[in-house]
DNA sequence: GTTGAAATTCTAGTCTA
DNA sequence: TAGACTAGAATTTCAAC
């Protein structure tokens, strides 16, 4: 995606994805079906991968986030944690990362007590030795990616 | 937010938020204008506090993503590190964190270049050590906080 | 919450440069 | 090929019940 418009496009949908084609059109300087074309086009190539509601984590009943750092207990062993982890769905994120620990988790929870347990299921789950960094307050988070 | 259809509906949403009132309303069983109304309330409420496009970060020249813990040099200086680090827009998350290190980050950026000179900008702007553990593939992320 | 009708938006076919 | 135009379908919106 090089398409000087293309990044505009991009850039205005991401700050606004519920924007309708007509205010797009209007940001960007070309008529709804041209916008259309280029959005339809920037989802079929894959640069737009989805949409998604940010809803606040307090108000659902998951006001505690963390980072858990996995290390597998025996490194001989094939290694599918991010398989074997996907079902524990309080796990947003899941990364392979370099340095001390094999992967980065992010996860939200109710209570210190549903840290506990799902740390402890991590760690059964995927045979793997955790580390975890509390998430005291977030200051931003969802930033997008494209800069106006 | 604890009402049940209050759930269901949030749920719905953050699983699809392209989701037009007509399917949201199959899939909750009330009326279209019911559930508009309610998507407003969790929107004015804050329940849903926005909504965000996600892009692919290689698709859009961002494909390397890393995690930045900072830890300020002086401990006895006032420490706004979140609020000096805002402009920096690599930055997408910034977290205050317990644990060795005061806050977390995760960035994205061009290339392995580029965050050397992001890591150099966070010490700088923000009079910290950092130590920084480079993504080196990420398995999911942005998964609905709310689970069906 | 529901209904219903008007306004807006989306969609897709067609035309032009 | 990319954009513009247009008519018909779908959606959103909002009043009245």
């Amino acid at each position: 995606m090089e398409d000087p418009v293309d990044i505009r496009l991009a850039t205005a949908v991401s700050q606004d994805p519920r924007a309708t084609l007509a205010q797009l059109s209007e940001r960007i300087g070309l008529s709804v079906s041209a916008v259309q074309a280029r959005l339809k086009k920037l989802e079929s190539n894959g640069v737009i991968t989805g949409y998604q509601a940010i809803l606040d984590p307090e108000a659902i009943g998951k006001p505690l986030s963390a980072f858990i750092e996995i290390t597998p207990l025996d490194p001989s062993q094939p290694d599918n944690a991010p398989e074997l982890l996907e079902p524990l769905t309080a796990i947003e994120a899941c990364h392979s990362v370099a340095g001390d620990a094999a992967y980065m988790l992010f996860v939200r929870v109710a209570s210190p007590r549903e840290l506990e347990a799902l740390v402890n299921e991590v760690r059964r789950t995927a045979s793997v030795n955790t580390r975890t960094t509390v998430v005291l307050q977030t200051f931003y988070e969802h930033r997008p990616i494209l800069a106006p």
